[in-house]
DNA sequence: GTTAATCCCTACTCGATAGATAGGAAAACT
DNA sequence: AGTTTTCCTATCTATCGAGTAGGGATTAAC
């Protein structure tokens, strides 16, 4: 009955519109100051701070320091994943560490990882949660912001009701 | 940085064990003991306790009370899905609650639930979270642990290396 | 070179929750 | 009655997420 809900963390749900708003900036803008990040975003600004810093430690984001500074992607929109930036703010995608592919770890208690029924059923999971968060790019998703879900453009995901 | 692992709390983690065990239990052995549950899966027998508890008030296992008392699945292994389980333990499949089909809640501060990008991306997880979960049943899990994987009796799943 | 705007680093607080434990009450069988 | 089991309530502790605070470092502009 522990319904806390949401597995995104705030920290993730911040990183992800603030990348967001860094891959829907006109390209030939200069970077974008987190003030103006933080105010369209409703992110508290010091919050929003210590989160980029990360995100340019694992090199999604590129900084500019002093006047007129900010940020701005590291690489183009369609190069990062939204698995990329999840993982920065939220870790492994995986649901149990044994299954993870880039966080790998032993489950302390497990005897036979071969025969772990838990496992095998959480590597299904992880596998189809890799296949759209590892293959949606920042700018298709940014592009699902526009209202019309009619982007032909995005040739591996297709949309569905929900 | 946050990589504190695991999705897939203890708590959910112990309940698929003792599921498991139930569904492996000879179908005319009476009851299934706490203490023997307990003793089989190296989960603490207090914890384990209430966790049963949790998951007879929703209605996926029976309680017998007093001499050879015990737990037994409440219905056939068949028709108890993983989903069902975790949702005791570790609420909703959803990352986000918006997108959540059992226990909708608004996110707090989505402007617009409509053009959302992050709630667009997150159905989609959902979505594939939920054709794995809600659609592997218990009693083909449990056959996942028994060394071989080739059970054509389940034609639901495939099962893909990780 | 001074200024002003920005990024960056360290430390701290507060509250919630996961994990676990303890003791006993209620029920059912012998 | 007595034993064996589930069941209920309360409690504890450590960790972590979320957010705050303040100052130091860096650089563009003037």
């Amino acid at each position: 009955m522990r319904h806390s809900g949401a597995m995104l963390s705030q920290r993730g749900r911040y990183a992800l519109k603030a990348m967001i708003h860094l891959a829907a900036a006109a390209p030939d803008s200069g970077p974008q100051q987190i003030s103006a990040i933080a105010g369209q975003g409703n992110i508290p600004r010091k919050f929003l701070e210590a989160i980029l810093v990360d995100l340019k430690k694992a090199g999604l984001v590129i900084s500019v320091r002093g006047q007129r500074g900010g940020y701005r992607l590291a690489r183009p929109a369609t190069e990062i994943m939204i698995g990329d930036i999840m993982r920065i703010t939220d870790g492994p995608l995986a649901l149990v560490p044994c299954v993870s592919k880039l966080f790998y770890r032993r489950c302390l208690d497990c005897a036979d990882e071969a025969t772990c029924a838990i496992r095998h059923i959480m590597a299904l999971v992880r596998e189809e949660v890799g296949t759209v968060l590892d293959k949606t790019s920042l700018a298709q998703t940014a592009a699902l912001g526009l209202g019309s879900d009619a982007d032909p453009s995005a040739d591996t995901v297709l949309l569905s009701a929900s």
